[in-house]
DNA sequence: GTGATTGCAAACTTTTTGCATCCGA
DNA sequence: TCGGATGCAAAAAGTTTGCAATCAC
């Protein structure tokens, strides 16, 4: 089940909010960027294009909204903001996709993405074992990417782990 | 392999770095508060209690220092400030201890860890098909403890997920 | 003695908040 | 019309930095 435009018209209307330009256009700026991730300050850049007069706040606020929609989500790649991902069921043909992971290249600051769902038995685990019921998680890898690994055997340097 | 504090000053000495009060005081409050997940103003706070001439900016750099040698690691539990946690091999008795992810509850904020070596399996999956490779990583689960659970049961409501 | 380290205060960055105005329903 | 939403500016919160004084070696 995709989240549709329509569907988050409906959705914020269901909730006594209202339908505003500025929510309209958050949603689709994160929608259209779904392979980036977005700070606070990358959105309103983009929105500022079709939409000038908008707030930072403004944004703040419509992404807080869009998390408790569960229609975006949070992550935080240590470098001093957060960012904000459009879920994988909003707004897109990516119906297969399911959870990825993130790859954190501590040479580049690369971020690659890593699709999997091996999570979901050690979910049980936790379930089973604790009582814990999780309903989200965030998986980061810190590492050395491809690329930085490649360069850095060419300069020929041992590779200390 | 296990670090103590004696480690501790030769790996000091070694990196042409001085010994000082400040910094073992640092490490010493993250040994005795392993358990916790510690804010740079919780360290502050602690380590004041014996050295209250310390200022917030020391423990800042200190822990950055600490991060750097691998002597501890930072968590960021979304609750808008880093953690630390002083590492497994570090400071203590823990040697069979090893990593560790953390279950997050949204109703109560409440931090369990849930011990785990799972991922060494997907981290090796992420090595062979993207040659990336993994050095560490940060595992957190979203959603509902136990107690919360069962308060949510006993006010009768049905628990919709 | 000398260079690394510290404490303090100021600067900086990200995010939140108060409030008058505006706008969607 | 009316209450929610917005933009602006100010405030808050967390972290970093410059610098003179201090301390470890």
């Amino acid at each position: 089940m995709s989240v549709s435009q329509e569907e988050f018209k409906e959705m914020l209307k269901k909730k006594g909010l209202k339908v505003t330009n500025q929510r309209l256009l958050v949603l689709e700026v994160l929608a259209e960027n779904r392979d980036r991730h977005m700070t606070a300050e990358d959105i309103y850049e983009l929105v500022k294009e079709d939409y000038p007069e908008i707030g930072l706040a403004t944004i703040y606020r419509t992404v807080q909204l869009l998390l408790e929609m569960q229609l975006v989500d949070r992550i935080n790649l240590d470098d001093g903001c957060v960012r904000y991902e459009i879920g994988e069921n909003t707004y897109g043909d990516t119906n297969g996709k399911h959870h990825h992971h993130h790859l954190i290249c501590r040479d580049c600051g690369k971020v690659l993405s890593f699709k999997d769902d091996l999570l979901e038995e050690l979910e049980r685990h936790i379930e089973e074992e604790t009582g814990f019921h999780v309903q989200n998680h965030e998986l980061k890898f810190f590492g050395q990417c491809k690329e930085c690994r490649e360069k850095q055997n060419q300069n020929g340097k041992h590779v200390e782990v």
